[in-house]
DNA sequence: TCGATCATGTAATTGGTTACATGATTGC
DNA sequence: GCAATCATGTAACCAATTACATGATCGA
């Protein structure tokens, strides 16, 4: 599962431009997957030369033309076989508990500082998700909900977790 | 904060060779970042190039020389110049909620059962920081310890999520 | 005798990112 | 008149991985 077939994924339903594919992106995925075009349209264009894309140029006026992509039967065959692929478990990276690691070169004050910075940050995570629900109640099928769900409960329990992370840091906090 | 750095901060401590840094980073820091030979020699050349780092070679029989490094003033202020720069907050990237997106593809069965496989190396994955929490106990530093009991209720609470996600998935299980 | 541990390193490849380049239209 | 949106693409760069290369010693 990289990024060329969550991109045959979403034309699994309808075909799609790659502009097209970046707004899907930047809407439901946006929670564990960012994507640029930098890496959509070399994609594309080595899906097609693989066979598992066909392109077709829809002449636009005034706006620029669109290049219209829609999957192949061999596509369809690589995106089922790399879902049902085993799934390698990947690491899970955390900038900011790999900052905390070290904190015991900072002074008390900046050490809460920083855990506060990061429940921020993680806040506004979780506001954009809350602004994009809506959207996500309309057009997602269960699954896709389920997905969205799940990234609530997670950026919610990694604060939690953080929050109590701070409070542990203020007690420690003679410890130079 | 990238590699370099997490280097720089091992050496704030002691002085460490190429190997040394590696049994580091899977013992404590394994939870959250990996890191390999091929990332660290490199990163170890380019450090002693820009006089971050010296090196000094130890002659050992029977084993392998050891090339030692140690932190140099530039070092130490590079480490803490990072430790202190704003945090950009990664995208939370997750593999299985990736696929599960897509689940509307495979049959109801196959989901269940690709949700529990994910389940079960969650499951390896919070053993085995189990197994290593004695050492953790002994050496880290209560910054260091923080860190990996945070590691823990994530993985802790990410479990939970998946399990409830694995119930949703089996009431939905007539969508097809 | 076979695999693990100690120890360093390079080369090829992967999987992206950011910045750049182009250019019309629409809304404030 | 300026920013945003629509739309496609390339080039330079980055951070890391895997596989390869070398080779001794020690314990089961």
């Amino acid at each position: 599962m990289d990024i060329q077939h969550i991109i045959l994924g979403f034309l699994m339903d309808r075909s799609m431009t790659g502009y097209d594919i970046r707004q899907r992106f930047s809407l439901s995925f946006s929670f564990f997957s960012g994507i640029s075009y930098g890496s959509i349209y070399p994609a594309l264009k080595s899906m097609e030369k693989d066979g598992l894309i066909n392109t077709r140029l829809e002449i636009q006026e005034g706006t620029p033309n669109k290049k219209i992509c829609t999957i192949t039967k061999k596509g369809r065959e690589a995106f089922l076989k790399a879902l049902r692929s085993p799934l390698s478990l990947e690491r899970y990276k955390n900038l900011f508990l790999a900052r905390m690691f070290f904190f015991s070169h900072l002074n008390p004050e900046e050490r809460v500082t920083y855990a506060q910075q990061y429940l921020d940050e993680l806040n506004e995570t979780r506001r954009k998700l809350e602004e994009i629900q809506p959207q996500i109640e309309k057009h997602a099928d269960p699954f896709q909900h389920l997905c969205f769900t799940c990234g609530q409960r997670i950026i919610k329990d990694l604060m939690e977790t953080i929050q109590d992370a701070a409070k542990s840091l203020k007690k420690i906090e003679k410890w130079s």
